[in-house]
DNA sequence: GGGCTAGTTGCGATCCAGTCTCAACTGGCG
DNA sequence: CGCCAGTTGAGACTGGATCGCAACTAGCCC
């Protein structure tokens, strides 16, 4: 996953300021695996040295998604979750739907699609989000075990 | 729009009896022009004569939902919302940033590209979700009216 | 190093969507 | 008509998220 320090750089970067709670924050991002969502990140600021406010962990999520370096994702469950990633590139999220690990996929030729849309819609399109939900390798190999 | 009839002609071919409030929420749906929330079908049935308890809307909400009559899309600003749809195929929406109008659109393609992503995770895909966002034509009209 | 100030923090209050409980009600059927 | 499972609704409750405000501090200037 993403470094922690990756995520205080590219803060500072920004003109913001390099605080104990950003740190904290920026550290228990690096540690979750997969999505996470910000109660996730609370958590662990708790169970470090540094426990960091609430409401502090809302505005540095907002503040990192500002940055694109972190990214919303809506579960299908509803929930509203996290998932640190690269800052560059358009890229999609596939969530496996059992142990919550994402990967990142590139484009992978959505564009195509998209200017069909435009045209057969009439609509001029800003952005998309490209969800997918499914079961990982290592899960697809742990319920066979458990099958067998 | 959906018209009323139909959500609840489908009530009923569920098996699901025909009582008073759900007649109440699909009206409320159907006079809905593109997406809405809960709240929206809440004060929507409150400002005709019969008022629908919040519960209620929920519950019928998850049951049409369930009957793919109508589908959940997450707005990029994290609201969830829900759109009135076709029944069967299977389809995306595309939002209008502005008005908030949605229309459907068929698969388009999105096959290929799932078998890719399957094939380079190997990650089994369950489902997925394209949600776009951009400007419908009325509303590209409109502003290029404004700023004329 | 010391001090200043705007940006940041965090507590607690508050809000709000969504869920749950449970008694009352009713649609559909015999 | 009368029954009863399915359904409803008021309101309590939950838990995520936001807000207000006083205290704090990172970064800067001297």
């Amino acid at each position: 996953m993403a470094e922690p320090h990756t995520l205080i750089a590219a803060l500072g970067g920004a003109g913001k300021r390099l605080t104990v709670a950003r740190r904290a924050v920026a550290e228990a991002i690096a540690q979750q695996d997969g999505h996470f969502t910000a109660e996730d990140v609370l958590v662990a600021s708790r169970s470090r040295r540094r426990a960091v406010g609430r409401a502090t962990v809302f505005r540095s999520l907002e503040l990192l998604a500002d940055l694109h370096l972190v990214e919303r994702v809506d579960l299908p469950s509803g929930e509203h979750a996290y998932v640190a990633c690269a800052p560059d590139a358009h890229h999609h999220h596939v969530v496996c739907s059992v142990c919550g690990r994402s990967v990142e996929v590139g484009e992978l030729g959505l564009g195509p699609i998209l200017e069909r849309i435009e045209t057969s819609t009439g609509f001029t399109i800003d952005s998309h989000r490209l969800e997918v939900f499914g079961v990982c390798p290592d899960c697809q190999a742990a319920a066979a075990r458990r099958s067998a």
